[in-house]
DNA sequence: TTGCAGAATATAGTATTACTATAATTTAGA
DNA sequence: TCTAAATTATAGTAATACTATATTCTGCAA
């Protein structure tokens, strides 16, 4: 590990060069998240990533050995922000329910910023995730790359999320189960609102607040509280 | 749509030509699944595919017109497949509660079948949808796809269980939303047992039956139901 | 201000992939 | 036995996923 320009520290294994570290860097990092929003992982290319950010192809193999890294780099990038993020917003609370419902909606719904200060705006970076960060890790080499630790800001935030429920409902047998379900669904359940509906009970694309209730409600329920 | 040698029907925008009609069809079926199954989609090439199966690159694609129709010729053999099986094994119940907590059970768990008489064992097609299944939709082609209605049979399992959730719970608010949940857990909470074991409560990758209970609590707490 | 190290570029090249095309051969059914 | 369809053998193309290297640019220390 070493340290970077995020108030947090990234895996350093997942790139060659740290790309906040320099103008190209920050353009493989800014152009890359765009494309893979617009193309998807398939049909994104080192070619059209350099064409996109004004560098060459060799420069982006300068910071990450492959697209796979790439995607595993904004994979971490979110989970580490989003665990902060969690932190900052249920630090006022001093009520265990309270803060774990606000994690939850915090989980469920970013807090929009008016300005974003990064590389790649937090919405653009949920998104990348949203679509294609489970390729992140359903992959043939997922054993590898937990080894080398590349999932453990999701396990993080994911035993965070389960030590707060524990807070709540210290009898609770399946803690992390219903952690991870949670985190899952609400990410999940976003791209199925989008792109199949029908899977969801709430077919508007823009329909926020029903997910938030329907992932507090699964909670209220698992912990066995009125809301 | 038209028929094929199984007792239902996949959709035949899938394929070029029904890969169950011939010899070498069946042979792309059997060997596709093996090798995708053995190296993931990313590396999986046809190929390999060829010469596992012992047959020309040239006949692959005489049958598919590429390796995401062959990945979502699966994905709809599987969950067509389970929903089918569902049926089968809730019919002989009676009392609605009873036909969901089977349907769950089945869903999480598929039965042994003493002689799998399919080209492909249950077994790996369950594992190739669990390890690859979620790349047949998270793919920037997904609504095009969808419009094909290659996501119907995923659908329908959905609305089915569902409809027991309704059938148990009248007034349940998120009956579709309850129902995704329950199936896409039952799928992920094994991959990350196997890969992942911090985000579950069962890190043995064969505790069938703690991923079972969870669901069960999952869903009798969300219906409200002591069990 | 010069000099130098490191950063980035330009350019080129390789092995592989994801197909497509076509002629020749094999096979299966009427 | 004939014929059509299935499959193979072979070849080829455009693109991908890198790797390599020599050259140029840039920032900063002496």
């Amino acid at each position: 590990m070493t340290t970077s320009k995020y108030s947090f520290t990234l895996n350093s294994d997942l790139y060659l060069k740290d790309p906040t570290s320099s103008v190209a860097g920050r353009k493989v990092i800014a152009s890359g998240a765009k494309l893979i929003l617009e193309t998807g992982m398939e049909a994104f290319t080192a070619k059209k990533l350099a064409a996109a950010a004004g560098i060459t192809e060799a420069t982006v193999y300068k910071y990450f050995a492959n697209k796979q890294r790439l995607l595993q780099y904004y994979f971490q990038l979110y989970w580490t922000w989003l665990e902060q993020q969690v932190k900052v917003f249920t630090a006022i609370e001093t009520d265990p329910l309270q803060s774990l419902i606000k994690a939850v909606r915090v989980i469920s719904n970013i807090p929009a910023v008016a300005a974003d200060p990064g590389v790649i705006s937090k919405q653009d970076l949920r998104d990348l995730v949203i679509n294609e960060g489970s390729k992140a890790y359903y992959h043939a080499q997922v054993d590898e790359d937990n080894a080398k630790r590349f999932f453990a800001p999701y396990k993080s935030i994911t035993a965070l999320l389960a030590e707060m429920i524990l807070a709540v409902k210290p009898d609770e047998k399946y803690p992390l189960a219903l952690a991870t379900t949670i985190i899952e669904m609400s990410h999940s359940l976003k791209y199925y609102a989008k792109h199949l509906p029908a899977l969801t009970d709430f077919p508007q694309e823009t329909d926020q607040v029903k997910l938030d209730d329907f992932l507090l409600q699964l909670l209220y329920n698992s912990l066995k509280i009125k809301p």
